[in-house]
RNA sequence: GGGUCUAUAGCCAAGUGGUAAGGCACGGGACUGCAACUCCCUGAUCGUUGGUUCAAAUCCGACUAGGCCCUCCA
């Protein structure tokens, strides 16, 4: 398989360092907030990612990060908490918050079909980990203690803009507005491992430590968290192009001078999901999360299935026009799918599934993977070929190709009643009352189809 | 100012040196009482401009436009 590494800037072969077990850590949410759809686009890539590996024959060890506690609005120990501003915002506590919002954004991730990680730990578990970490890290001098906080010391490394091939004179402090420098910091880099002084006092959540009672920077929860599950050893560390710098940076700099050796092999970062103006971001513009766009009726499936058929390191410009054009593609594919009759016999299908996993073995390209799924449908094979073909490719595009839709026995019973009154009006020529009924039942999202078999529904979501 | 990515038909997009896949929309047709569904037909020389080459959307340079990052972010 090939794959972008954001370490090298180039698309390479992927090799982990074992042979029978790829591990793969994923920056999970801050659970102060929903979670909006740019947000699940990384999600969604991630899963796409995870289940190709399998599909291609990896055992893949997954792990994903819960972040509630430590993630400031800035780290210069000015900002606010955003988990402390998700709880004053809600008058909560932080760990209600923290609960409320890991619950949604599971549920987001199930209605997009999003496998849940095997292992998803919230940072609040591993306090000890993490000081034991910094404990390393000052032993070996790499950190430092200045005005009560423990910071990163950047200087001791050789080449810590790794990823971004930043260069420090060329850095500008404060870009963004409401930075502030941090006057405690011995370079303009450095961050911050450990925190016992902040602007805000009321800081719910606080713990003791060899450095005073405080909490965790954002920073080195995800460091510790991927090596004390997944290993000394990374293959894959996700996450959002937004996340390269500081974050992925500042991760590889804390986990590879605790380790003293190379830690993680592949970055993989998605591309944002943009509106009109740029970045979707949760305090501009509007915030779609999934929920509203069911609200909106769309089916989250479409939501899937547009970010599929862009490419991952593509940004994807959002607009409702090109989930529309989403919305109407996936009903196409799934009426031509439903059409497919289960006869004939299995015949041979390696061309499409090697074509199929061809696509996906191309840094991912999904898109490609789509077209293969459309080759299949107008393939000369039989009906038991295609399901069979179809039933391997949903594995990974996970698009519920072939879920059988469950109706509700008394709605069937309305329905059918319904057809059987329209046929009637039809006998009669009474087309008035039959495209009433039709008009009828397609209010309730249900759609009359009259085909050369009979009529037949379809409950449009 | 520095870094980084992108630019193919109305939209989403494939394509990594040999004369532009696929999907959706639009238009035309078949089917229909009329529609919807389904089926058939129909569209681009690849941001601009130099260069390399027998040959470039594909390689190199310049330019233009846009996104993202430079201590909140997926």
């Amino acid at each position: 398989m090939k794959l972008y590494n954001t370490l090298t800037h180039d698309i390479e072969e992927f090799i982990p360092f074992n042979k029978n077990e790829v591990t793969l850590y994923t920056c999970g949410p801050t659970v102060y907030h929903y979670a909006h759809i740019g947000n699940m686009r990384n999600y969604i890539s991630e899963d796409v990612l995870e289940k190709t590996l399998k599909f291609l024959g990896y055992n893949v060890k997954r792990c994903m990060n819960i972040t509630d506690v430590g993630h400031l609005t800035s780290d210069s120990d000015s900002g606010d908490d955003k988990m402390l501003k998700g709880a004053k915002r809600e008058h909560k506590t932080v760990l209600d918050i923290a609960k409320k919002y890991t619950a949604a954004f599971k549920e987001d991730a199930s209605k997009l079909n999003i496998r849940w990680p095997d292992i998803v730990v919230p940072a609040t578990s591993c306090i000890n980990d993490y000081i034991e970490m910094i404990k390393v890290l000052l032993n070996k001098g790499y950190a430092y203690e200045s005005s009560g906080n423990i910071y990163f010391d950047i200087s001791k490394l050789t080449d810590y803009y790794t990823l971004t091939n930043h260069k420090i004179d060329e850095m500008v402090v404060g870009v963004r507005e409401g930075v502030l420098e941090d006057k405690n910091k011995k370079n303009q880099g450095d961050f911050v491992l450990w925190f016992t002084k902040s602007k805000f006092a009321d800081q719910e959540l606080k713990w003791n430590s060899p450095f005073g009672l405080g909490y965790p920077g954002w920073h080195i929860e995800c460091s510790a968290i991927s090596i004390k599950y997944l290993g000394e050893y990374l293959d894959i560390h996700c996450g959002g192009v937004d996340n390269i710098f500081p974050h992925h940076t500042n991760e590889i700099a804390q986990s590879e001078a605790y380790l003293g050796h190379k830690w993680c092999k592949y970055w993989f970062h998605t591309e944002h999901l943009n509106d009109k103006n740029g970045k979707m971001s949760k305090s501009k513009g509007e915030f779609l999360t999934v929920s509203s766009l069911e609200e909106k009726g769309y089916n989250p499936l479409v939501f899937r299935y547009l970010c599929l058929s862009s490419h991952y390191r593509n940004q994807l410009v959002f607009d409702f026009r090109v989930l529309d054009n989403a919305k109407m593609q996936y009903s196409k594919l799934l009426n031509k799918v439903k059409s497919i009759k289960n006869e004939g016999d299995l015949t041979n299908t390696d061309l499409y599934l090697t074509n199929f996993k061809n696509a996906l073995a191309d840094d991912l390209n999904t898109s490609l993977a789509l077209t293969v799924l459309y080759d299949v449908l107008k393939a000369d094979l039989s009906g038991k070929s295609k399901l069979y073909l179809i039933n391997e490719f949903d594995k990974v595009l996970s698009l519920d190709l072939l879920k059988e839709e469950v109706v509700d026995k008394e709605l069937l019973k309305y329905i059918n009643e319904k057809i059987e009154l329209r046929k009637k009006a039809k006998e009669n020529k009474d087309y008035i009352l039959a495209d009433k009924i039709r008009d009828e039942l397609a209010l309730k999202n249900i759609i009359i189809k009259d085909t050369r078999e009979g009529v037949t529904f379809e409950i449009r979501k």
